[in-house]
DNA sequence: GCCTAATCGGATCCATAGTCCCGTTAGGAT
DNA sequence: ATCCTAACGGGACTATGGATCCGATTAGGC
């Protein structure tokens, strides 16, 4: 007998689109507000106004709700800076990792992202495509710099992208140290010394 | 009345001691075999061979158990390297931190704990503990360093050894680029880097 | 308009986290 | 050596809610 198909993919537009969109905006202010471990598909049905069994039919589990989650955010990479120059660009990057972690909603969300990921393997690929769509879109401002001459050739545009994003997420996670502007710049500042201490070569 | 004192307190040695022993041991395992969102306490007990009601009693939730486990952890910090040099010194650390962080059961250990502080208050409050003694242990070596002349003066010791780890646990949670000796040793590098640039000051 | 993919509501099952009770053990002070 | 009681142990019990199943209903797409 053939397989029978995941159910949402032989009609995805229409209803089944709405319903996908529902569920995860609903799958999205649970993790925000409650965590990971809270997230709950019967909860996710009710508030997102739709069949438990649907929720169930369709995604199984709460990580797999969460990996297509991750996906959906992928798909909506809002577009890098193009100041002109890479220490700018660096620095805007790090001002808006600050402004999403430290967003209300924002903040715990990503936190519920990284717990899931930690919990579950499909929402561990799916974060790990989700930063990658992300590192790849802002690449593009080190590569300008290369071009310009800002950074040494050879540079691995997505480490320095890395390099940026790592103290801001290592204090959020690990340290508990505050994030504000100060420490957006500074890690933006210190991803270009690495950068141009040739240390970022890919 | 007068507030009941916490069971454990009133006679913390002997059998009390080895049931918390036994009991944080047990925690380490399930957390490093099956994660964070599996720890329940009655198979705590069950493993620890302690009785069910003493662990809901001395702990009373998952997230509170691995708060003490994490507090456990932090008394037996490893002492830091003593090489002479503060590059080998930083090396010698990033090495640690990758081999602790790729080893079988660490590793999925430290994920385990990262998850529990992400869905648990008191968990994340004894991570960040964990990691402030860590950092101070290594702080040594910048201290050392400094003095020796090899990096600036006013460099901050922890922000040094901070940025060690970060494109480390980066790679680990949010890339899940692999961790190698390479990987390490560029970690150890880029945190020289900025030390050296006086991006690392406190 | 037809066929059926996909949804809805809700009854139902059932695993199990957490509580309670009370007898037993052993810490530690005298 | 003895006593008092802090702390532990075992097991029965309960109730919560995660997950499944069913038949009826709605609407996608050719």
């Amino acid at each position: 007998m053939a397989t029978a198909p995941q159910p949402g993919t032989v009609r995805p537009g229409g209803r089944t689109a709405r319903v996908r969109e529902a569920a995860l905006r609903a799958a999205g202010d649970v993790l925000a507000e409650k965590g990971f471990d809270a997230l709950d598909l019967a909860e996710i049905a009710r508030s997102a106004g739709v069949g438990k069994t649907t929720v169930y039919r369709r995604w199984r589990t709460p990580g797999a709700l969460v990996a297509d989650l991750l996906d959906d955010m992928a798909e909506q990479s809002l577009p890098r800076a193009r100041t002109g120059s890479v220490d700018d660009d660096l620095r805007a990057n790090a001002r808006l990792v600050v402004k999403t972690l430290t967003d209300p909603r924002q903040g715990r969300l990503f936190k519920a992202l990284i717990a899931a990921s930690l919990c579950d393997d499909h929402a561990a690929q799916a974060l790990r495509r989700f930063y990658a769509v992300r590192i790849d879109e802002w690449a593009g401002c080190v590569m300008d710099g290369i071009e310009r001459g800002e950074l040494p050739a050879g540079t691995d545009p997505r480490r320095v992208i890395a390099d940026v994003s790592a103290p801001l997420y290592y204090a959020l996670l690990n340290t508990g140290e505050p994030l504000d502007d100060a420490a957006a710049d500074r890690a933006a500042a210190a991803a270009l010394a690495i950068a141009r201490a040739g240390v970022a070569t890919g």
